[in-house]
DNA sequence: TTATTTGTACCGACCGTTCTGTTTGACTAT
DNA sequence: ATAGTCAAACAGAACGGTCGGTACAAATAA
């Protein structure tokens, strides 16, 4: 058994493909040529470019996943609501150094849900795999007294959530993420009357 | 001077298309047949595809931002406050009767942000607009005590819109517009102090 | 050898656009 | 009125390019 070409490490390079170009504008060949591949080579590995996109929304959500839950853990000394936030703000700086392109899921739900049902199907259930990732720091947050004890934990978090969707579309909008963060925190302040 | 399609007519049809189908996905074909034209008589009336998409953006925005007008004009007897959280539950009730398919123009803007420059622009244009027709409404709540004063009108016009939108997306993905509802009233509610 | 992967040429479908010719109705001259 | 003219609008076949996918031979391990 002989492998050219590392399955992950196209996968890798093909994501970020994905998310500077989207799917209907980015072909095959470019695929192909961006990794080092050929056209054979390709659908050796992948059965179909629809399938190639359904891997790499895998990989995102992996590495999203591990990525919120190390973000969520860099600053032990701080409070919940303090990861929490840190957190978001930190996703809406790196908007920048990623051509505002933001949320890989959110756009390529927007893209090719009415084209794949699977696709739609995948991209949703990574929607929710982010609320429930960032529910237990909610709970924990309210406890500590930062965020209100009577909302479900649940609902708290995907109201967080939305917000941190719709200000990366402002982001995207108007390709300045200094405003995102501005209402961003205007809710966070908001939800926690102890603070200031 | 003779004209069998009225341009008005076939770009309303035309919006209905983009918006359940997006615009990859639909073909200058299946406008013509839906519309009942011809190509000879679709690229008379449009220079191309994308021109169509950009007529389809203006007349979607007009329609939008006179829905708005109207909705936030409905009931003169509530306040400010009641008058946006009314308006934003009907725009989520309405979600089931147009098959979740969420905000066009922010959908446009996912899907053609990086394909064409002049339809980001354009889209990202309406999105500021949106906010704009709220915004007035929002400065009336704070005037009237519903929502904090000490913030600038625009910060909280766009705070309210951007977790609408975020709900908006909630909403596509789980295909259930009650919960979207829920979260946004829990915006709302902890905006307002005053209210239980 | 043998099984599997890779390179490349090619197919076929799709789709936006163009092209050619036709229809239409306003305008003009008679 | 009526016939003639013209330009705009329309019909729809054809084009040209793109792109996902396939065929098959060459290459590569085992």
């Amino acid at each position: 058994m002989y492998l050219k070409h590392d399955k992950n490490t196209v996968l890798k390079k093909g994501l970020g493909l994905l998310c500077s170009k989207g799917y209907n504008d980015l072909g095959v060949e470019e695929i192909c040529q961006v990794t080092g591949m050929t056209k054979g080579a390709f659908y050796n590995a992948f059965k179909s470019k629809e399938q190639f996109l359904r891997d790499a929304i895998q990989l995102y959500q992996q590495n999203n996943l591990k990525r919120i839950h190390t973000e969520l853990s860099k600053y032990p000394s701080k409070s919940a609501y303090d990861q929490l936030l840190l957190f978001y703000m930190n996703m809406l700086k790196a908007q920048p150094e990623v051509g505002f392109n933001g949320c890989f899921i959110n756009n390529i739900m927007s893209e090719m849900g009415t084209q794949s049902e699977a696709v739609a199907h995948d991209s949703s259930q990574a929607f929710l795999t982010f609320i429930q990732a960032i529910e237990p720091r909610v709970k924990e947050a309210q406890k500590q007294g930062n965020l209100p004890a009577h909302i479900p934990s649940r609902r708290l978090a995907e109201l967080l959530h939305s917000t941190f969707y719709g200000v990366l579309t402002i982001a995207r909008s108007t390709q300045d993420y200094k405003q995102a963060i501005t209402i961003l925190k205007l809710l966070f302040q908001n939800l926690n009357k102890e603070k200031k």
